[in-house]
DNA sequence: CTGAAAGCGCTAACAT
DNA sequence: ATGTTAGCGCTTTCAG
């Protein structure tokens, strides 16, 4: 059994409420008493319960994250620099995997909202709705989603997006298509409105294809579809469903970019190992990570009146990265009867 | 403020004690009451406050699984896994990254011991003699590392390795190299100790380059050795370090498998998108993710005299992958003077 | 089968 | 500066 406040107090020769304060409020416990508590503790190896002290502090100093898939390469970084950055405020982040149901999401809320003090919702699954109703007890940052009154950290892909569509066209191409992602995504929402405008600013032709699965496999299915759409270039949800596509479609002996140039989103480590390495819209998942947890810990310092009131945002910027996925479109096929001019 | 025990006791006319029943063993209570305790609490959305609850009972429900670094796409799987089997058996298992340094590593061992039932060590970084010392209220279960008198999961990369060297020598190649991982770790002293076995047994040479960072990076600092070396086939510590050198071959204009094979382990997701395709030992990761927890999950059911003095410990196979990282050698060059007979 | 009472380990007023 | 007291939300004897 590990040592308690008692056996401590009882050790030192004090009360277990100048224990207690020497762990909670140094300053005010006599200097020479509190070398003797300390003292004391070190020797029986005491360390305070966090279990214990949460019940009467109401504050776990536990964070929640919360990822639909940690296995999508997407997250881990983002994980780390969440972490590593509560880490430094004596806060620890638990991770929980949804398996991108929106049922186990709702269940993992709602009980680990009474085990942390703050949530951190990573491209939730669950609709706007459900998780205003469920947003209660604690705080709630979102990660790329925007609800109203909650807090959110944003990833700006509409921007990214756009110069994706604007590297295609000045290649060359004329007949894109985009490979939305999850209806529930609010990022695929905003790829596709700024891929939609920026398409018909530029004058080209833009089919939607999806939703589809935000996944390799997601990709690899949507390939069929890409190549009866006749176009040229593709942008994809996340470099996942890229690099799916682009595996499908070199099974098909369809080359990439020399038949059709291909985007993804994220670039995660994968992109860059890809055959051929992939042009994508890089996503600066550390930094929201960081961007994330600072807002939570800002929310859980707040009075918990003025916390429900608050509601913060940051929005990150996206950097378009060109490899090797994309290249300017195949000649046109001359059309029976030569050129006219 | 959520609803407490004493408000559903409140509503529906029983006392306190009769709710907590109600939930822990509903059979000792009337099942008339018990409907009435059920409908008040589903009214006030009453949920048990597994913080409280573990004050009394020492159990949290919860399980600490902690890894050296969750960006190693090796782990993402057996997180998942673990996860999952967790789920199934109303446990969540709270993962940490300790960002491969053993300070934090034993400091979030430290915390987490207070927090949760049991403690997964995923790969640590840890000695033996630490965690041993570590190892004194709550059950662990380490993976992939053999610590007298502490539960274990192990895959047998053992026997990978010996496949891949069989393998190697069976494509013709005489000239062999190891790319060792991590001094503190087994899984690299289990490859070792089989490579080297293997190649004796089929009368190879087998140079040992190493300790290298289990990285792509790792990988892409090795290949200077190697070349020295004057190798054929290479065994690499995991697929990142196998990629990483792949990749500054291909740097250097030096064929894979044209003119060294490589031969990576685990079957991350990359091995198969590499240029070329990476010939591997597939590590079941999810089976042990699972397995970790089953066996956690039996210890911690355990008394917990029983308990301290059960250590269980399961071994799980591994599988040559065979793609296209290998290939029979180069031929000799003809020596001067042409062939003697 | 249900209620009463004690207590898990700790903190937070309130006294002294 | 330190001790006293009460109580966080729940479970668990022990009576009734």
């Amino acid at each position: 059994m590990p040592a308690t406040i008692r056996d401590v107090a009882r050790a030192s020769g004090v009360h277990v409420s100048t224990v207690s304060r020497t762990f909670t409020a140094p300053h005010k416990v006599n200097a020479e008493t509190r070398t003797r508590v300390l003292a004391a503790a070190a020797e029986l190896g005491y360390r305070p319960n966090r279990v214990a002290r949460a019940l009467t502090t109401g504050r776990t100093h536990n964070l929640g994250l919360i990822v639909a898939d940690i296995a999508n390469p997407f997250f881990p970084p983002l994980i780390k620099a969440a972490q590593a950055q509560a880490r430094g405020r004596d806060y620890h982040v638990f991770v929980a995997d949804t398996d991108e149901d929106p049922r186990v999401e709702e269940e993992l809320i709602q009980t680990l909202a009474r085990q942390v003090d703050g949530l951190l919702l990573c491209g939730p699954r669950l609709s706007n709705r459900a998780i205003t109703r469920l947003h209660t007890n604690i705080p709630f940052v979102v990660v790329n989603r925007r609800i109203k009154g909650i807090s959110a950290v944003l990833m700006d892909v509409g921007h990214g997006a756009r110069q994706a569509v604007e590297h295609l066209t000045g290649l060359g191409h004329r007949r894109l298509a985009l490979l939305a992602g999850p209806e529930a995504s609010w990022t695929s929402q905003q790829i596709r409105d700024a891929a939609e405008d920026a398409a018909a600013a530029q004058g080209v032709e833009l089919t939607v294809l999806g939703p589809n699965s935000p996944t390799e496999h997601g990709g690899r299915l949507a390939a069929p579809d890409v190549l009866a759409a006749g176009v040229t270039g593709v942008l994809a949800y996340n470099d996942l469903v890229a690099i799916g596509l682009t595996e499908a479609l070199a099974a098909e002996r369809v080359e990439v970019p020399g038949r059709i140039s291909v985007i993804g989103i994220d670039d995660i480590m994968h992109a860059r190992l890809n055959r051929p390495p992939l042009t994508t819209v890089a996503t600066p998942t550390m930094a929201a990570g960081r961007a994330a947890v600072d807002a939570l810990l800002q929310l859980v310092g707040r009075a918990d009146g003025d916390a429900a009131t608050t509601t913060l945002e940051t929005i990150l910027e996206t950097t378009l990265i060109v490899r090797d996925s994309t290249a300017p479109p195949p000649a046109p096929p001359v059309p029976l009867g030569g050129t006219r001019s």
